[in-house]
DNA sequence: GCCCAGGAGCCCG
DNA sequence: CGGGCTCATGGG
């Protein structure tokens, strides 16, 4: 199914992806990614925090300002293999302490904001990567950045260290508003058990098999927007690592492939301490 | 205590 | 180019 210039999508492919967003909107209904603090219902707070209630469903207007679209980069930054919940605690006391624009965001130093987005983890390296991003947007102003094409941007966005593609394609696609198709662990895990893929298949094959099935293009842009939404929740509470198959929509249709006996998360031994 | 969460970079053969 | 390691908190 692979070759040296990426996978050959075929029909049947095209036909499946597209089916697959059908059936899933169908069940789930529209998401509202991606959330914003100021669309909190209350402050986050110890109680509240990680209710997911900053989501806008079939309000595809967000981000609505500069501001908000720094928010979106900045989330897509600090829940790297993280829980929303702990990246939603570090930018609510992000925005405690500073406007979230790139400019605030350099004067604080690098220890500083370790502590204030600590609950997202990987501080020291997120703290670092922040600075870095910060200054990008500084001297790449987003109104001149959005004029250019989806594919330039993208360059530009993967060049920076700490946005590897996952995280551009979210930039892109939630931020920036530009048809990027996202691919996660989620979507490898979602497609590969349902006969989709194999291990030879890395992020670019998966996304254009996407991307050859639904077209980016404006018109298309709330269905990129839906899709990966949607392929989260269904991993979320249904495909989970080890999967729900018997409450799945796919139950009679999905092979179920799953795949070898997981490995077990790497873990630092501590002998200091 | 364990596993996991909306990854990415770097190093090494 | 692929595999393995590192980063690290908070919730279940």
């Amino acid at each position: 199914m692979s070759c040296e210039v990426g996978i050959l999508v075929n029909e049947e492919l095209m036909d499946f992806i597209k089916s697959l967003y059908q059936q899933l909107f169908k069940q789930y209904g529209p998401q509202g990614w991606w959330p914003l603090l100021r669309l909190q219902s209350n402050q986050i707070n110890p109680t509240n925090r990680g209710k997911f209630t900053g989501y806008h469903p079939n309000n595809y207007t967000i981000p609505e300002s500069e501001i908000e679209i720094f928010e979106i980069i900045l989330g897509a930054i600090l829940t790297q293999n993280t829980s929303w919940t702990n990246a939603e605690t570090a930018l609510a006391n992000l925005s405690k302490s500073t406007s979230l624009t790139p400019k605030e965001l350099i004067a604080i130093p690098i220890e500083t904001l370790a502590l204030l987005i600590k609950s997202s983890g990987y501080f020291n390296q997120k703290s670092t990567r922040l600075h870095i991003i910060a200054e990008f947007f500084l001297n790449n102003p987003i109104s001149n950045l959005v004029s250019l094409p989806v594919d330039e941007i993208r360059i530009q966005l993967l060049a920076i260290k700490g946005i590897g593609p996952e995280t551009a394609d979210s930039i892109l696609l939630y931020a920036l508003k530009k048809p990027s198709f996202v691919i996660d662990a989620y979507t490898r895990r979602l497609l590969s058990r349902m006969g989709i893929g194999d291990k030879s298949w890395k992020y670019q094959d998966y996304r254009m098999a996407f991307q050859s099935a639904i077209s980016p293009t404006e018109e298309n842009l709330r269905i990129y927007n839906e899709y990966h939404a949607l392929i989260v929740q269904h991993c979320v509470h249904i495909c989970k690592k080890t999967p729900l198959c018997e409450k799945c929509l796919f139950n009679t249709t999905c092979p179920k492939i799953i795949p070898k006996p997981k490995k077990k998360q790497t873990r630092k031994k501590n002998f200091k301490k």
